[in-house]
RNA sequence: GGGUAGGUGGCAGAGUGGCGAUGCGCGAGACUGCAGAUCUCGUUUAUUGGGGUUCGAUUCCCCACCUACCCUCCA
């Protein structure tokens, strides 16, 4: 198995520390507002990842941090005279609705941060006492001069940051690229107490903090959206390879293209963000998944209602597929077997290949091309099988919608057909209808206004 | 200005130093009481432009143009 490292810039075999144990971690988000299309884009995405790695025999350990403690958590509580933790916590629990209607199942933790503010406060301590930090009058911050691979993530030399710095620079900072460990105070912000006075943590901190807690210094992978790789990954990488003298941190970086809505980049101020849960009220969560891994994930993905409609088609094409071959029921025969274990070696040799979906997507679409061509034919070997293979594609890829059944309706129409019966005076086909529903406990009773059921 | 990904048919979207996947759409047939699903065939010069390396490039190198992202909070 081959990933993509961000930071060799390379495929590279795919080797844990540990044996077959995988120790995962992806940053989750900040939890100020709902969670939006670009959100599912990555979370599908490492789901569906963490997914296939189980599938493959791995055990993963995957582990998400939840910022719940952040300036634009405090901006928003502001504005809406709310507390800010407050706020953090409905917004978590909205989080975690939108992941569950996503069927994102695959996480084992999720660590909000200020659930570890012992682990931050206790990194924090060994950065300044080792020298890598220091303290001014509004926080700590990383010298980061004190690590000579700043930059190695993104790329990028101290120098080019330094110009193309547009922040507003802050007095106290020795270097402009210095980052906050630890925020001061300040009027009317939450805050915890620490050895440098109450305050909350730079924004860098929780994820070392929970990953070395969880982890240990080093790691396997560690994924997040590309907008992360700088400053965020990169002060990580500062930060956690400073306080353990151990490198790498992590030995495969994996970052997520960005979503754009109709090739313009979401975002508040473009006024176009779409929510998670906007979506899912026009268009079935499997579609989303379906329409959202039809891209590689590293690519950018270009969202619009438009393409979710185009794609539809092709997707239902595989939800009925296995709909149809679910309900076939044949003699024993298995003359298509190994045919159909080849459909599955390639969507293996796909995801294999740094989590080439749509190239397995292409190969679940030859596959059932070959399995509506070949239905009749089958026998029941041959059924078993590709039921067998649907449903380790949907334990991965989750795009096919649980079956549901709408008893009530169904009930409902077959009234209705007993109705026409009896007015037509077909007694054996109405009589029928209230004998088979009767032997599965459901009672039909006439009474003057029509019929009633009920179950038993 | 610096950094990072890309630019493939009507649309989406892979791959590869040497017949350019797959799906949708479109056209024509088949099947069919109706509907739906499905199948078959077709869709003529699809690899941004210009150089270079090579027997041969869409694939490698250079330049240009374009797109997205990062350099400020952002999945």
């Amino acid at each position: 198995m081959k990933i993509y490292d961000t930071l060799s810039r390379e495929k590279k075999e795919f080797i844990p520390l540990e044996g077959r144990r995988v120790k995962l971690f992806v940053c989750g988000p900040t939890v100020y507002d709902y969670s939006h299309i670009g959100h599912a884009r990555t979370y599908v995405f490492f789901d569906t990842m963490a997914s296939y790695l189980r599938y493959r025999g791995y055990h993963v350990f995957y582990l998400q941090n939840i910022t719940d403690i952040d300036d634009k958590i405090i901006n928003r509580g502001r504005n809406e005279g709310r507390d800010p933790l407050d706020i953090s916590m409905e917004y978590t629990i909205r989080y975690f609705e939108d992941m569950a209607s996503l069927r994102i199942d695959s996480v084992n933790i999720y660590a909000p941060a200020t659930y570890y503010m012992d682990r931050i406060i206790d990194q924090i301590l060994r950065l300044e006492k080792m020298g890598f930090a220091y303290e001014t009058e509004d926080g700590v911050y990383f010298n980061v001069l004190m690590f000579k691979d700043y930059g190695k993530l993104s790329h990028q030399s101290l120098d080019t940051i330094r110009a193309g710095a547009r922040v507003e620079v802050n007095e106290n900072k020795r270097h402009p690229a210095d980052f906050a460990l630890w925020k001061k105070r300040k009027e009317g912000e939450p805050y915890w107490e620490s050895p440098w006075g109450d305050g909350r943590p730079g924004w860098h901190i929780e994820d070392t903090a929970i990953t070395e807690y969880y982890f240990g210094p080093q790691y396997d992978i560690h994924g997040g959206g590309s907008d992360l790789i700088f400053p965020h990954h990169e002060c990580e990488i500062a930060q956690m390879e400073s306080v353990s003298g151990k490198k790498p941190m992590v030995n495969y970086w994996m970052h997520t293209g960005l979503l754009t809505i109709k090739q313009e980049r979401m975002g508040k101020s473009m006024g176009n963000v779409i929510n998670i849960r906007d979506i899912l009220e026009k268009f079935e969560p499997e579609l989303l998944r379906f329409f959202l891994l039809s891209s590689h994930y590293r690519s950018p993905v270009d969202f619009s209602y438009e393409k979710m409609e185009e794609i539809r088609q092709s997707w239902e094409k595989i939800v009925i597929a296995f709909r149809k071959i679910s309900k076939m029921e044949k003699e024993s025969n298995g003359r298509f077997i190994n045919e159909i274990r080849r459909f599955k070696g390639m969507l293996i040799d796909s995801m294999d290949d740094d989590f080439n979906t749509p190239e397995a997507i292409s190969s679940i679409q030859a596959f059932v091309n070959f399995v509506n061509k070949n239905m009749e034919e089958m026998g029941g070997e041959d059924i078993i099988e590709s039921i067998k293979f649907f449903n380790e594609i949907d334990s991965i890829f989750k795009i096919i919608p649980p079956e549901r059944v709408a008893e009530e309706k169904i009930i409902d129409i077959l009234l209705k057909v007993r109705q026409m019966a009896r007015e037509k005076k077909m007694y054996d086909i109405s009589d029928y209808i209230r004998e088979k529903l009767r032997e599965n406990n459901i009672n039909i009773e006439d009474i003057q206004e029509g019929q009633i059921w009920y179950k038993k």
